[in-house]
DNA sequence: TTAGGGTTAG
């Protein structure tokens, strides 16, 4: 009894420290409240009166805990252990032990059924010992069990007074509200708390700014009102909150305004970082307005702020993107000569990089440098490189690197499986597509739309899209919903398949599935048209995708221009290269291809050569089919002056030819008997497992023979039996193609 | 609790 009158007597003075510890919080946190509301006190706390015997009992259990501190609690508290009751003695035991702060956490471990007081004193307990974590941690269990809040609060309030005192165990309350994603009970707890003048932390502010943004369907407005609601209640923001607002105004794609919350930062007192600038500089990146983002890098500069790993990585990423890798390596060169050291994701987003150009030997010699730098590759880099061999159709190196991946303990994860997936499919080999898929399950991955995606592709290319329909049935079974990838897909599939009308019945049936054909929905039937000599059936649909604002891309004009050139109406082809041009839609090399490959076939080099040097001057680099077409073309025209510069330029590049531009062009050397280097290059042919055609055979089998060259005549007759006339009919299916096309 | 990485379709 004499201490509970002791505690009495010392709460006046509590009291007292209590009010001028809000006093000194209000100051520093209402400083920017126009007009402060009178708060109210927090209640004062007087524990439950104990009788005589159960005072006693909660004094010797707390004598035991003090003297046997060397003791676990559980063994000290053996013989107390039938006769504790929480609800009558937790608090006297706290009351007397509230200063060891480990003995307070060991005691409230062992309590079985601890009170809501309780739980709440000890809250106070950990906060005012300068273990927020801890007090955190009890506030996440207590409330991700869905319990009374209202009671929670109530009773933490209640206790305030006696136990805490430090206005930081609401801060944690409200982030821990957060964190669940109770976002408006959050709300009402900092207004809660204003009544008593507490202000939540501007830190914990930021918390809640983030959730609002990322959660909430408008974020951007909620955040931007809670900004001002909260700043006429007290709370100062700081430059992470702006930072929130530029981030998620970038999500947004709402560049122009997050510059200007950028620019107002500092008439606001607060100002931009490199966080700010970063994330201005990533949301420049992300709509593809890079020289802007170059721009606000050296805008840091001007202001002091050193760029960091953060702001190169968005440089590099999308330089990436833009498949300017090796600006994008260069830039990560000039980063790390600033002593700024890469990390793996920047080295992931330079290997990908170079595996989507499919050059694996520069994303080979990153990932080793990666590895000197002490860095451990981890899934996602694996992934990437599988990816990229999975694209070059190198299956065999793609499953070294996956075993590679086990045997150093990693866990391919479904992206990985699903690269694999996709990369059997386009390699013609499904069963082994289907084995991976089958895989994933038995080690407990599930399959998701994109895997089902790849694999209906699969199916699709080797023309079994009935197969593909069941599989993805099966997969809408499963609660899985087709995306637009999916439907894409099979439309190509059925295009593919001649099934156009089949295709456009299934573009009809995903708008009433409530998704809209893009870009690639409509190029692909375009193509599908183009193919089948319906051109205007192509244009309809080039029109129908305008009318709907979408935007076509160089695929779209590529598959055009294919179709103009292959059905010989080359002067619409020029009309549609002069037009890109003039609109600024910049050709690529497949553009600039279809029109030479058919100038070409009608022999016409000079008109060829012309499109060429249009394509150089514009700086569109030639590719192999470049090489090809010009090499077949200028032999086949006898200019073999010519074929021969390309020849050497292409080698000097790493480019091959293929089977015809080999024998059109050993048949042009042989017209200008230049015998020695068409022998060269139909060895060459024959090392690299090419067929030449007939007519080469035969060349050279009258060569071999009138130089009585007999054993290499009769090996060459052999070998023109056993392949050309397979191939001669390949070959004259192949002219009855384009034949067709015409 | 503010900034960056890998998988599907033409």
């Amino acid at each position: 009894m004499i201490r509970y009158a002791l505690f009495t007597s010392s709460n006046r003075l509590l009291a007292f420290k209590s009010q001028l510890i809000i006093v000194r919080y209000l100051n520093q946190n209402l400083s920017s409240s126009l007009n402060p509301k009178p708060t109210r006190p927090f209640p004062d706390y007087s524990p439950k009166k104990l009788t005589i015997r159960d005072s006693d009992l909660v004094h010797r259990i707390a004598t035991s805990i003090k003297q046997r501190r060397y003791e676990s609690i559980p063994r000290v508290l053996i013989p107390f252990q039938s006769i504790f009751n929480p609800s009558i003695h937790l608090i006297g035991v706290l009351i007397e032990i509230r200063h060891d702060f480990s003995r307070v956490c060991d005691f409230f471990d062992w309590v079985k059924e601890p009170t809501l007081e309780g739980l709440c004193i000890v809250v106070h307990i950990c906060v005012s010992s300068r273990h927020p974590k801890n007090a955190h941690q009890l506030v996440l269990e207590y409330l991700r069990k869905c319990r009374s809040l209202r009671s929670f609060v109530e009773q933490l309030v209640y206790t305030y007074k006696e136990w805490g005192l430090n206005p930081l165990v609401f801060d944690i309350v409200f982030q821990v509200l957060v964190e669940i994603g109770v976002l408006d009970e959050a709300r009402k707890l900092f207004h809660k708390m204003l009544n008593y003048g507490v202000v939540i932390s501007v830190d914990s502010c930021n918390f809640y700014l983030s959730r609002l943004a990322a959660n909430t369907s408008d974020g951007v407005t909620m955040v931007i009102n809670t900004i001002s609601e909260f700043k006429e209640l007290g709370v100062c923001w700081n430059t992470r909150s702006h930072n929130i607002v530029i981030h998620s105004l970038c999500t947004l794609k709402k560049v122009k305004e997050a510059e200007n919350v950028l620019s107002e930062m500092e008439l606001k007192g607060c100002s931009p970082d490199v966080v700010s600038y970063s994330t201005l500089i990533e949301g420049y990146c992300r709509v593809g307005e890079l020289q802007r983002a170059l721009e606000l890098i050296e805008q840091m500069g001007l202001k002091g702020i050193k760029p960091n790993l953060f702001t190169y990585s968005s440089i590099i990423l999308h330089l990436c993107k833009q498949n300017k890798v090796v600006d994008a390596e260069r830039v990560f060169r000039e980063m790390m000569s600033h002593d700024i050291i890469p990390d793996k994701i920047v080295y992931t987003n330079l290997i990908d990089g170079f595996c989507k150009l499919g050059n694996l030997s520069a994303a080979y010699r990153l990932f080793s440098e990666m590895q000197k730098q002490r860095l451990v590759p981890d899934v996602v880099i694996y992934t990437t490189l599988v990816c990229g061999l999975c694209r070059c159709g190198k299956m065999v190196e793609a499953d070294k690197l996956l075993h590679q991946m086990l045997s150093e303990g990693l866990k391919p994860d479904e992206v990985t499986y699903t690269a694999l997936i996709d990369g059997y499919g386009k390699a013609d080999e499904t069963k082994k597509a289907f084995s991976l898929h089958n895989r994933m399950l038995q080690i407990g991955l599930t399959p998701n739309i994109v895997t089902y995606t790849a694999l209906a592709d699969g199916l699709c290319k080797k023309g079994e899209v009935e197969t593909a329909n069941e599989l993805l049935h099966e997969m809408c079974g499963k609660g899985l919903e087709l995306n637009i990838c999916t439907y894409n897909s099979l439309i190509n599939g059925l295009c593919k398949a001649g099934n156009i009308e089949q295709a456009v019945k299934l573009m009809e049936d995903m708008e009433l599935a409530g998704l809209h054909s893009d870009t690639i929905t409509y190029t692909t039937v375009m193509d599908a048209y183009c193919k089948s000599r319906e051109m205007a059936r192509a244009h309809e649909l080039l029109r129908e995708m305008l009318d709907k604002g979408l935007q076509p891309t160089i695929v779209t004009y590529n598959v055009l221009m294919n179709g103009f050139c292959t059905l010989g109406m080359l002067e619409d082809g020029k009309r549609l290269l002069s037009w890109m041009l003039d609109k600024g839609v910049m050709p690529n090399t497949t553009t600039y291809n279809s029109l030479m490959k058919q100038l070409s076939s009608e022999h016409n080099m000079k008109a060829t050569t012309e499109i060429y040097r249009g394509m150089c001057s514009q700086g569109v680099m030639p590719d192999s089919n470049t090489y090809n077409i010009l090499i077949k073309g200028h032999s086949k025209a006898r200019n073999m002056k010519e074929a021969c510069y390309f020849h050497s330029e292409m080698v000097e590049k790493g480019f091959n030819l293929r089977a015809t531009s080999y024998s059109a062009f050993i048949k042009g050397l042989f017209k200008k008997k230049k015998f020695i280097e068409a022998r060269k290059l139909f060895e060459e042919m024959r090392q690299e497992d090419l067929v030449a055609d007939k007519d080469v055979y035969d060349l050279f089998l009258d060569l071999n023979y009138k130089e009585g060259n007999m054993e290499v005549t009769l090996e060459l007759c052999d070998e023109v039996i056993e392949k050309c006339l397979v191939v001669e009919n390949l070959e004259t299916h192949d002219e009855k193609n384009i034949a067709s096309n015409i």
